[in-house]
DNA sequence: TTACCGGGGTGTATAGCCAG
DNA sequence: CTGGCTATACACCCCGGTAA
């Protein structure tokens, strides 16, 4: 059988544009630096001069180099988010006996990278992520060699993580919402700050002011978080104070967007909002989401009850009048969030038959004749990846319930096994062929055939009740009565 | 630290419009 | 008549400023 044809590149096929530009880059000189995003980005391409072999080699081979581009890097940019691209070229040959190629490229993600990041552990890491990558694509690659080794394209990017620092006014607009406790700290607390007010109410006097919260007994625990507060350590603080916290963003409309929206796995839940300009940035807390966000969703002026992760809104006093009963917004809600808040983006599609059965009755019934063979091969190897099996023994077993058949084992070891076997199949077809041919009349019901025909009153296979063109089944090949079943 | 209040939004009640 | 929607009026909420 032909197999699907697979889009692959042609034997004449140059690499991409991108690649061939960097390849084509005179060898003597260092490596490739292209920049961009106003010098707040670099690629470092580092071709592979010395046309290493071996993958494990080659990386190996580069590590220090691309230890000094981190270290530079790190010292010019502070914080910094690195990845990599290890290009190869594979090779086959096709059933015409050309060379076919084709690029493999093997990335890692970006990972950020600060001065007190271990560079060493970091190479090592990704050094493997790339090499257990190409074992799987030579693994499902089927036939695919590996050509020559190009070289290593290595993206650094300057990196702001987002840390919540001292007070930012909030945007009239928004402020205007009166839904958002913005606390005046002059300190890196503002995250503190931000989740404290939390346990006050609005009777509160000042929960703006940074000195109400000096003396307040609180209950959570600050220790998993620094302060400043990076964006990525909430998930330590939420987990330690059994507490969902999601943050939002601002956009340059003022609309607000999710920034980190946690699972709802907890029974507490706050939510900050996050506020950034040149100089510094800002943790806030929501009051009030739905008077926060409305305004950007509906202009309709009666309460909203507002899904925290989509920003779904349902009204509150929406009355549905479903098969189920009445329905009201926090019911809608609540359904919601269960597909909302408790897995990934999903839709449920049900079948039209809403049962599943069994319905392949032809296979219910005992096959004549069955055969199992068992092949051991000795293994090759072609290149590093592809080995040949030879076939050097076979064992074979025939089992038949036919009255007659001799059931019998074939074992034979040799070079010319596969040989061999064929032989001994084609003979075993044309005796099976001899049988099939037989057409022996049904016999006569014996008294207690009769009985259980009279009696039946399902099908005898699928249990199902007879028509009228219930139907007795023998077997042709000895005249046997089998079963009862209903026609068709 | 405490008390008070301005201001401008949200939320609610009610009435009215309109299509089916 | 009903349900969905809008308009209007007004009560209420609550941040944030002021002042004692």
């Amino acid at each position: 059988q032909k197999m699907k044809a697979i889009k692959r590149v042609a034997p004449e096929a140059k690499p991409s544009t991108s690649k061939r530009v960097r390849l084509q880059a005179n060898a003597d000189v260092n490596d490739m630096v292209t920049s961009a995003l106003n010098d707040s980005a670099v690629d470092v391409y580092i071709k592979n001069k010395n046309s290493i072999k071996s993958p494990i080699e080659y990386l190996d081979d580069i590590t220090d180099k691309i230890m000094s581009h981190l270290k530079k890097y790190l010292n010019l940019w502070g914080n910094i988010k690195a990845n990599y691209v290890f290009e190869c070229t594979y090779y086959k040959l096709n059933s015409s006996l050309e060379t076919e190629k084709l690029n493999g490229n093997f990335k890692t993600t970006a990972e950020s990278l600060t001065a007190e990041s271990d560079l060493e552990d970091h190479l090592s890491v990704s050094s493997t992520k790339m090499i257990d990558e190409m074992c799987e694509f030579e693994k499902k690659g089927s036939g695919w060699a590996l050509l020559h080794i190009d070289g290593m394209l290595f993206r650094v990017s300057r990196h702001k993580p987002l840390k919540g620092k001292q007070f930012i006014p909030l945007p009239k607009s928004i402020a205007l919402t009166r839904s958002v406790v913005n606390v005046q700290n002059d300190d890196d607390l503002c995250f503190k700050y931000a989740i404290l007010s939390s346990l006050l109410d609005s009777e509160t006097n000042h929960r703006h002011l940074p000195s109400t919260y000096k003396n307040l007994t609180h209950p959570f625990d600050f220790s998993t978080v620094q302060f400043p507060t990076d964006i990525r350590d909430i998930k330590k603080f939420e987990r330690a104070n059994a507490c969902n916290c999601n943050v939002y963003g601002l956009d340059d409309k003022n609309n607000v967007y999710p920034l980190k929206v946690s699972d709802f796995k907890y029974d507490k839940h706050i939510d900050l909002l996050y506020l950034s300009n040149e100089e510094t940035s800002h943790y806030c807390l929501i009051s009030n989401l739905s008077r926060l966000v409305k305004r950007q969703i509906s202009k309709h002026k009666t309460k909203h009850i507002i899904c925290r992760r989509c920003f779904k809104t349902f009204k509150t006093d929406y009355n549905y009048m479903g098969k189920s009963g009445l329905k009201t917004g926090d019911d809608l809600m609540r359904e919601h969030e269960m597909f909302c808040g408790l897995r990934e983006p999903s839709r449920c599609e049900f079948p039209e038959k809403m049962t599943v059965e069994f319905d392949k009755y032809q296979y219910a019934t005992k096959v004549p004749v069955v055969v199992y063979c068992d092949f051991e091969t000795l293994s090759t190897p072609v290149t590093q990846t592809i080995q040949e099996h030879k076939t050097y023994s076979v064992g074979l077993r025939t089992c038949s319930s036919i009255p007659g058949f001799k059931d019998e084992t074939f074992i034979y070891t040799g070079a010319d096994t596969m040989e061999k076997f064929n032989e001994y199949l084609i003979d075993l077809c044309r005796k099976v062929e001899d049988i099939y041919a037989r057409n022996v009349p049904m016999h006569p019901l014996t008294e207690e055939e009769e009985r259980r025909y009279k009696n039946a009153t399902v099908c005898e296979v699928c249990n199902g009740a007879f028509t009228e063109n219930n139907i007795k089944v023998y077997d042709d090949l000895t005249g046997r009565f089998i079963i009862i079943i209903i026609s068709g």
